[in-house]
DNA sequence: CCCGGAGTTTGCTTCAGCGCAAATACGGCC
DNA sequence: GGCCGTATTTGCGCTGAAGCAAACTCCGGG
């Protein structure tokens, strides 16, 4: 298992450069696993047991409030460290995992964190990039989500999307993986509606491309200009 | 200088226990240094050079939009780190911190911050685990922010100040620095008119008392029932 | 002691976006 | 190829909270 993971691991940003020897140390206590599309990686609330790192597929992490309502968190791309709930001094997951698709996960108990930590100080410190990033990026998102309407909100969405996850197609740039006006609603505090509403006038206007859990942008440059609020009509 | 700072830092939680050897590591690169009321710790976008720990009074983290409109990212109270952009590796501020009261404050140049970690571990760790409260704290934000109203919100930021700066006087558990209607309004994403009319009921109500600057919660279990969105009336 | 400015309260109007409801369009499966 | 469940679209009415405007209150300073 460890020469085909290895090649992988090598080839993403954070892990490039490093010696042979730091890669045998990061892969030995490592399994990889893969999860049907829809499966839990962990849930939320369980106690914290391992940290991953995302070898293909998408992952949406999906919090959800004693009333029931969710909340998806961000969307995990391949190459990204999640549920490092052990570099935090947390014992619990604070969110759900869940396959957007099929995916294929490498895992460490998290028992292997101080060792790796010690021995390989780049994994450490791409873990705690990784949380910095987070931590502004949803901070961005309370920003957003104080002084900006829904139009902007989803604007900014669907374009962090696109270009954290976009996959280039003769039409535009797709977001490449299944995702609903319910999702779209529930990364922007909003209802499936008022997506549904704004795509289709979006599509009117030759921004936009969309499907079936499926959404397309041909227009990026105006779409950008949505989500600043800087459109004449 | 150190001899004072010294006791200081012991008493904190995070660092109590630990050899007094450790804390001299700790405390040798450190200065300190008083800030007052309404003075700026540092700025949003600019170069991070140091990071800090508040050994009195209250700090106001705030960020900026391009537009110009304020959101009040959290307050710091004492005993806590703030602006550890280092231990995320970010070369940036991401927002600015404002004396909210007169303040004093501990510094260590960001040069120290690899070696403190690696002889330290335990300071490193508190590093990571503020961080990674935050990143929960703010993500909670998100999920307010998605699926509460404005009075809930408003009911849980009170709540919040008061459990991390409140203050036991014998009209209730006042806030323990002046903060403004539209403070308020910043944290939760709101105007100022809305959190004044809403603190009027609630006065009205006997729930809090409230002043130029200055909040009181007299019947906290009610707040929280408010907070849940669970009154009859 | 009076003045001025910052902070607060309150009334009125408006509207973005939600809730509800129903019709419609896919896409996968048998 | 037809059926069914899920996803999407769209109309309509309602309302929470924002925007605007004005009065008021308090505190510190001269």
């Amino acid at each position: 298992m460890p020469t085909l993971d290895r090649s992988l691991i090598a080839g993403l940003p954070g892990f490039a450069g490093l010696p042979g020897e730091a890669l045998d140390h990061i892969l030995t206590p490592a399994r990889s696993a893969r999860f049907p599309k829809d499966s839990e990686v962990f849930s939320q609330d369980a106690e914290a047991t391992s940290f991953f790192l995302l070898l293909s597929g998408h992952i949406r992490v999906v919090r959800t409030t004693p009333a029931g309502d969710q909340v998806i968190a961000r969307y995990i791309n391949e190459g990204e460290l999640f549920g490092i709930a052990v570099a935090m001094g947390r014992t619990t997951y604070p969110a759900s995992a869940v396959a957007a698709v099929d995916c294929v996960v490498l895992s460490w108990p998290n028992s292997a964190w101080p060792d790796l930590q010690s021995r390989v100080p780049a994994f450490g410190a791409t873990a705690y990039q990784t949380i910095g990033a987070r931590l502004q990026e949803t901070q961005s998102r309370v920003i957003e989500m104080s002084t900006q309407q829904v139009e902007q909100r989803i604007a900014s969405a669907v374009l962090r999307l696109v270009s954290q996850s976009g996959r280039k197609t003769s039409e535009g740039i797709e977001i490449d993986f299944p995702i609903t006006r319910q999702d779209i609603a529930e990364m922007t505090g909003t209802t499936l509606h008022t997506v549904s509403r704004l795509l289709s006038s979006w599509e009117d206007e030759g921004i936009v491309k969309s499907g079936r859990q499926k959404v397309t942008v041909t227009d990026p440059h105006t779409l950008m200009l949505v989500a600043e609020n800087r459109r004449r009509k």
